[in-house]
RNA sequence: GGACGGGUGGGUGAGUGGCUAAAACCAGCAGACUGUAAAUCUGCCGCUCCUUGCGGGCUACGGAGGUUCGAAUCCUCCCCCGUCCA
């Protein structure tokens, strides 16, 4: 597409409206759009993140991804870093206070950050910005006045704060600056609109609120509904355990999806992939019917999204192991090596579970034999004390609870 | 500044001197069943050693000391959180 040139209006809404949660308001994007049309000058759209983990999931994905389609539309895509806000922690979800990070902790966060980002965002088109170099500049006047623009009791109508207030939970004052702070940041980068989770809508309204006290027409506030993770009731976050990285290897990420209920399937559809909304209705009405098994549905969906990260043939890759392994209970053709030297001492399988990262301690080892859970070339292992022969070469499969299997081999 | 309440295992939360590696629930793990789904059922769920046993040792109830044969439980000091008053 040339630059300056937009697609009709309507085609665009519909586009940018898929999956999304909440649009405040809609006709001020299409306003928006249709300005955008006729002046030739692309909407810029601010996407911001916290630089804390440098690992990305699907559940941040969401959210890339509708940025991704407004550039694809020609929009202009600003990825904004928190470096600054990361200290102050963004309060919603969680009470706790993040520790603030080195400068140069953040720099390597931000790095990996990005390599992740941009198997989504196309890189040459999107501005990065770090909100250190404005926010890190602030005299101790201008955050004076900024804060000055705000009502207290509007703060307090957040339902995060009022309801750590009325449970007696701490909660600190400087808690109090992050929706300010991000605000100011739409108004430095003059956002047209804001995409966020449903969980950041208050944040993205403050920020309306402010660019208009600041003389700026408000942005659009777009939220995303939040991915639930793989336990299929939680928000897919790390710390919960229940996300897929996108780094993860295929293998794995299909492993992961082909677990989610098949209720969470739809929304894994609605926000994780480029299908249509009416072709999402037309699948799940095929499977409610019994015309499409319902695991042919998540391994197509599995599928789809690997090959997004990871190449068509990577998910193809992946689609057999996983009928293989499986479907037809079969060792995996391929499972992930290991390297063991030689030595004249046989060792304890409980031990070398241990060494191999598959437990986290012996009792967790001897604990996993007991219950049947571990298997050598096929063969379960009932004896604890069982030992392992490393004196001569040669490989063998290893299997540890349902999903890990290592090839080892002995040199 | 004053008065009061509280800090227990990944989470919630019982437990007020020995029966408590610490109830219960959640999460997690394994097995069975299956579509590696969900649901359900069974078992496990601090670390470590061995002769794998209702076995031994070690560590653990905000922190440091102390009392006691024995402390998550009592005392002292400290740190942290909240409530009310000012």
């Amino acid at each position: 597409m040339a630059a300056g040139t937009f697609k009709p209006v309507d085609e665009q809404l519909a586009y940018l409206k898929k999956g999304t949660a909440e649009i405040i308001r809609e006709e001020e994007l299409r306003a928006k759009l249709e300005q955008s049309a006729k002046t030739g000058k692309p909407l810029r759209v601010k996407l911001g993140v916290d630089p804390t983990a440098p690992d990305i999931h699907l559940g941040h994905t969401v959210v890339l991804r509708k940025l991704k389609h407004f550039q694809d539309l020609g929009h202009t895509a600003i990825f904004l870093i928190g470096d600054f806000t990361a200290m102050v922690g963004d309060p919603s979800g969680q009470s706790e206070t993040r520790p603030a990070l080195s400068s140069q902790q953040v720099q390597e966060n931000v790095k990996t950050y990005l390599e992740q980002v941009y198997k989504i965002l196309d890189p040459r088109k999107t501005e990065v910005r770090s909100n250190s170099d404005w926010l890190g500049k602030m005299k101790g006047q201008e955050m004076i006045l900024l804060c000055a623009h705000y009502r207290l009791a509007r703060m307090l109508e957040r339902e995060d704060f009022r309801s750590r207030m009325e449970n007696n939970q701490p909660f600190s004052i400087h808690e109090l600056l992050y929706p300010l702070l991000v605000a100011y940041d739409s108004v430095v980068l003059e956002a047209d609109v804001e995409l966020g989770a449903t969980e950041q809508k208050f944040n993205l309204l403050i920020g309306r609120d402010i660019q208009r006290e600041y003389g700026q027409p408000s942005q659009v506030a777009l939220t995303m509904p939040i991915l639930v993770g793989l336990d299929g009731e939680r928000k897919m976050s790390k710390s919960l355990g229940n996300y897929i990285g996108i780094t993860e290897a295929p293998r794995e990420i299909f492993g992961k999806l082909m677990s989610i209920s098949d209720d969470l399937m739809w929304s894994y559809y609605e926000l994780l992939t480029d299908f249509a909304s009416p072709e999402i209705v037309r699948l799940r009405e095929e499977v409610r019917t019994g015309v499409l098994p319902p695991i042919d549905a998540k391994m197509q969906l599995a599928h789809t999204i690997i090959a997004g990260f990871h190449g068509e043939e990577a998910a193809t890759r992946a689609a057999e192991e996983f009928r293989r392994v499986f479907r037809e209970r079969q060792a995996p053709r391929e499972a992930p090596r290991h390297r063991l030297s030689r030595s004249s001492q046989p060792k304890r399988l409980s031990a070398l579970l241990v060494e191999l990262n598959v437990a986290s301690s012996r009792s967790e080892a001897e604990r996993l034999i007991k219950q049947g859970g571990v298997e050598i070339d096929g063969q379960r292992v009932v004896d604890v004390k069982r030992e392992v022969d490393l004196a001569q070469p040669g490989e063998f499969l290893l299997r540890a609870g349902k999903k890990k299997f290592l090839r080892l081999i002995v040199e």
